[in-house]
DNA sequence: TCGATAGTTCAAGTTTTTCGAACTATTGAA
DNA sequence: TTCAATAGTTCGAAAAACTTGAACTATCGA
């Protein structure tokens, strides 16, 4: 199994944090990392029927552009969110996605 | 000459807008129609060489994720970012993107 | 009406995405 | 220690999306 590759958090790139959000599988995601903090693969794609190849080729692509960070621990490979470095090269950004994400699934308070 | 198609504002659609703006052209062209209200295709990709088709697709990409408005004016195709539309569904997004797009291009203030 | 400019359409080549099948890695029992 | 079960990974091929050149349409000014 090769090593996890994540690139440094000077060398995120806009557009590729927004390709990596730009899907619906990944959003649903990044959502469910958003709310738990931590989270393996299984329990982060937890409702959506996807082929575990497909699964891997979404976390692949959110950690290759920055979005998540992944390690392994035991049969787990565990994934959250790098909050605290996004935040720092796109303020707002990841806030203004939740929150918009969140607020489709919840619409309008009703 | 098939009609222009704009999704109406109550049908933008996150993962699809994040998406159009996750390429580094587009963005390019969303960063030139921000600065400057209105402009044509030719105007709003200045100084990218690209041949014409692929500017196309990707003004057409732009206008079918509901980012910009376009119109026909003589021989002019013009374009607008659907500004307040995409503050009212996606509140701050627009903005964090622009501020995190100018920001790469004028690193730090220095 | 012609030429020039601005953008559109189409078709083909390349790249991405998707997904089934077979694989590796770790754990908990027997 | 061996087995079965769980969690992901890798590979290869089919489907979808992106890129581009070439030929096209539309508008304007001379």
């Amino acid at each position: 199994m090769r090593p996890f590759h994540h690139p440094p958090a000077g060398e995120l790139k806009l557009e590729s944090v927004l390709y990596a959000l730009g899907d619906s599988t990944r959003l649903k995601i990044v959502q469910a990392l958003n709310r738990s903090s931590e989270l393996p693969c299984s329990a982060a794609v937890c409702g959506l029927e996807l082929p575990k190849s497909t699964q891997h080729h979404h976390f692949r692509l959110l950690r290759e552009a920055g979005v998540i960070f992944t390690r392994k621990s035991g049969v787990y490979i565990i994934n959250r969110l790098r909050r605290d470095e996004l935040d720092a090269q796109f303020p707002g950004l990841l806030d203004a996605v939740l929150a918009a994400a969140n607020e489709a699934e919840q619409p309008t308070q009703a």
